[in-house]
This record gives C-alpha cells, structure tokens and sequence, in this order.
DNA sequence: AGCAATACGGATAAGTTTGTCCCTATTTGA
DNA sequence: TCAAATAGGGACAAACTTATCCGTATTGCT
C-alpha cells in the first residue's frame, strides 16, 4: 500500500472533506452504494470507467474513514456486501446538492473543460447515452 | 502546460464538478476570494502551503472554467486582482456547506484520517482497533 | 475440460498533480 | 547599495493516484 510523504494540512473543514472525498471515484461510489448497489460487482456494473483493482483501493479507504461497512460472507461464490455508516449517510444530501449544482450547469461547464487546452484533442465525439431513466431525477 | 493523455468522463454532474474542483487548493482558494481575498500575494498569505506557482497554476485553470476573472494593472510594482464571476459565485453556497459539514464532524474525521495507515509513521501511536470482524472469514 | 461469475491484492507502469529551483522586472525603504 | 515587495513562468523533480497485468480460489454451466 502506498503511504504518503506529506502530512496533509488539515487546518480547517474543507481540508478534512477533502482528505476522505478526494478519490476519481469516491463520491460516486458512495452514491451508488446509497442507492442499493452494495456489491462490487454491482457496483462495477454503475462505474464501468473504475476497474476492479481501483474500486476496491477506494472501497477500502472509504472503509478506513468509517464512511462504508464492509461484510463478508462465508460462502461460494463469494459475497460481499458494503453500506453507509451512519455517518456516511450524512454526507448524501450534500453529494446531491453537488450532483445537482452540476446537472443545472451541465451545458457550460461542459464547454468551459472541454474548450480548456489541457485536453488532448481528437475526442470521439459523442461516446455516450448518459443516463439509465431512472435515474433522470437524481444527480446524475 | 501538461496536457491530459485520457479523456476524463463526463457522464453526470458530479464528474462535470469534479473537473473544475478538483486540485488540492481551488476549494479554498475560492472560497478565499470570496471573503475578499483578491491578491495573489493575500491569497498566499491565507494559504501558506501552497507555493505561488502551484497558486498560480490553479489559478489559471479557475480562471480557464469560468469561476474567476483577473484583472491587471499596469502599474509598477504590479497589481493583479480576482473575482469571483457570477457563475463561481453559485458554487459559494455548496463550498459553505462542503465546510461546515467538515467542522460539525472536524473531531471524528481527524481521528479516521490520522489514523488511516496511509500516512507515514510517527504519529504518536494511538493504537487503533478499527475492528474487521467479518474480514476473518475468508483467506483473502 | 473449459469458462464465466464471484472476490481480493501484489508488483509494476502510466498518468497527473504538486513542489522546487531558478530566472525575469520595477519601486520603495532601510 | 541591497533587501523586500509585487507578479509571472519555464524546466524539471518528486509525490501521488490510477491503470494494467498477473496471480489466488470455488461453484456451476456448457
């Protein structure tokens, strides 16, 4: 396991926010967890981007900061399931209202990151159907 | 300027937020102009941890997306200001509450961040059981 | 017998961000 | 005259995160 060199500063609240939320894919694995998806490989199935090997890095953190439960279950196949701690789920409304913030400004930020020059050209263009019906109404 | 080799996702809002948000300062340094902070050299002296070309590269992508506007003035010694833009300003509330969410549960988080084993050594002990009972079940 | 599904993680590579070091310039004040 | 304040940025190094590739194991289906 990889162990840092700098002591984060953790002067003030958005330090701490951002030494457990900081992760590609920690606010949505959290979200999806909230929606029912407990097992990985459930999971993997929301994010197909993350691959397994970093899912469970991230899974593993958001365990060490007593955001998720993980269960391991004694049969075979094996079964794994994680859930929010009570104190995971405090953190749901506010990835919602960022969720949201994002989907309300969706078109410009869209413009303002993708005309950045930090990416390199040649998109495919329109890779993608976004969302599932479902989830029209939620953040994503 | 580093150009990215991968495309980043961009399915949902919460992706679209991360681009702009993420860096290790920008929170803060948002947050910072918005209290009227609007000097590089009175930012840095609110943010001592960061290096002025770190500040100045993030600076430079907020500005890219939209969330602030520079303004110089051609004097000597030189004199540069940042706004907040009416866009950046709707991301003040969110980062508000991003904060206070952080000081409510301030104790809890340094206690799970600190005693995460991903920071190197020489924390003054502080054992820590974080029990993994269910993890004995299996020979993983 | 071979393969998919379930799940985990070490070693290593690639990508990305952040930090260090150095250079540019002018004015004011000690 | 020299230091400090103001601001910027190129070249490079270090730190950190994320991805790839492999290996472990069992059950059940074809």
């Amino acid at each position: 396991m990889y162990v840092k060199k700098i002591t984060p500063s953790l002067n003030c609240g958005l330090d701490l926010v951002g030494e457990v939320l900081y992760g590609k894919w920690k606010i949505r694995i959290l979200w999806f967890i909230h929606e029912g998806n407990r097992r990985p490989s459930e999971l993997q199935r929301k994010i197909p981007d993350v691959t397994r090997r970093v899912l469970n890095v991230q899974l593993k953190e958001l365990q060490d900061h007593e955001m998720v439960t993980k269960t391991i279950y004694p049969v075979m196949p094996p079964k794994v399931e994680y859930e929010l701690t009570a104190f995971g789920k405090t953190l749901i409304p506010l990835i919602q209202s960022i969720g949201l913030w994002g989907d309300e400004h969706q078109e410009r930020l869209r413009r303002v990151i993708l005309s950045q020059n930090k990416l390199s050209s040649a998109r495919p263009e329109e890779a993608y159907d976004v969302d599932e019906p479902t989830r029209a109404l939620l953040p994503f």
